[in-house]
DNA sequence: CTCCTTGTTGACCGGTGGTTAATAATGAGT
DNA sequence: ACTCATTATTAACCACCGGTCAACAAGGAG
């Protein structure tokens, strides 16, 4: 049924996924062409076609990875040993040290979610922005209103999407993250 | 000195900027080629490189008249004749209003400010943030962090840069837009 | 009737994402 | 061994894109 082994296989999508991956730690989305994987891998840029139907299915897989950490990092926070008001900050300075750390990769996670970059990238954003709702309304006192949450997290994404104009990662940014992040804690502290 | 009445001229940069902003009504910066705008206007794609050094270009001259618009928004509503708490809404909404009715334009004005748009529209944007750090100051009873207006301002460019994948206008998203505006803020009043 | 300038064209360049016929390579069944 | 179906790969091709440029049209000035 198999006439030919997977393991005599030279192109995997692994192999794709990786130097994609590389890539899109120097570059964009838009930077990466189907035919700069191609160059480097060796090979002609029609043979991933047989592996990946697109260009944007191949950065669907590397994204999910992506959520995975961001999602990690939530957790371990929550799972930490800090007060609820210290875990409260960290879980919004978290997102924002994420999003600026992973520029490209955020902003096809949370910024870009246009057409070519649609449903499964789509189902992955909305599973991370539950598991923050539910951490911060388990870490409040009062009860809180989901818009309130919700006009947090978006305040969250503006950060992201307006300091990475500015700054190459978290650390540049460090102070301005620390400031943004109380804000919003005071605005969800003093919301009626 | 001039060996050709300009009155001859067939093409003019007004009739290539109104094709321009005619197609940006419906389309976005990266979907309106060079091409689709000479194809309707009857020329070759190449004259347009006469009148304009390149793409970017044209979508300068676009935008401008957009950060006039949105600046006279904010005066409008700053020289009304509603109270400060009413105006400082206003000036929330109204920004927030102005970026999900015109979002392709949005999107170049506050959002892509990428290698492309580059110095002119970047000026433009840091002018057009001034008038409203000091419309929001102006209206506050007490004296605010600049970081707290900038953490404001960065939050409502999240609102439009999140709702305008999910929403066609601001009469869509009035309430969440009201809600926004609101959670701010409080967040500008308790702020010590 | 030249000459110079303003405009305009269309071919061209290097690049993109995506398709597809031909073909190489391989293992299974006989 | 030989066929056969399947998998994987190539390279040519498509229709686009932004941008450049030599050639050329058209008109006014001298």
């Amino acid at each position: 049924m198999s006439p030919r082994k997977p393991s005599t296989k030279d192109l995997t999508k692994e192999m794709i996924i990786n130097e994609a991956h590389k890539q899109f730690i120097t570059k964009d989305f838009q930077q990466i062409s189907m035919r700069s994987i191609a160059k480097e891998l060796g090979c002609s840029h029609g043979a991933i076609y047989y592996h990946f139907k697109n260009k944007a299915e191949i950065f669907y897989a590397i994204l999910s990875d992506y959520f995975s950490e961001l999602n990690n990092i939530l957790d371990e926070n929550m799972n930490g040993p800090d007060d609820p008001n210290t875990k409260l900050l960290n879980v919004f300075v978290g997102y924002m040290a994420f999003g600026l750390n992973n520029q490209s990769q955020y902003e096809l996670m949370f910024i870009m979610r246009d057409s070519e970059i649609d449903g499964l990238s789509q189902e992955a954003a909305n599973f991370s922005y539950e598991k923050f709702s539910q951490a911060v309304q388990s870490l409040s006192k009062t009860e809180l209103l989901i818009s309130d949450i919700q006009s947090t997290f978006i305040a969250l994404h503006g950060f992201v999407a307006h300091y990475r104009h500015y700054v190459k990662n978290y650390e540049e940014a460090k102070e301005a993250v620390d400031v943004h992040a109380k804000f919003l804690i005071t605005a969800l502290t003093f919301r009626k």
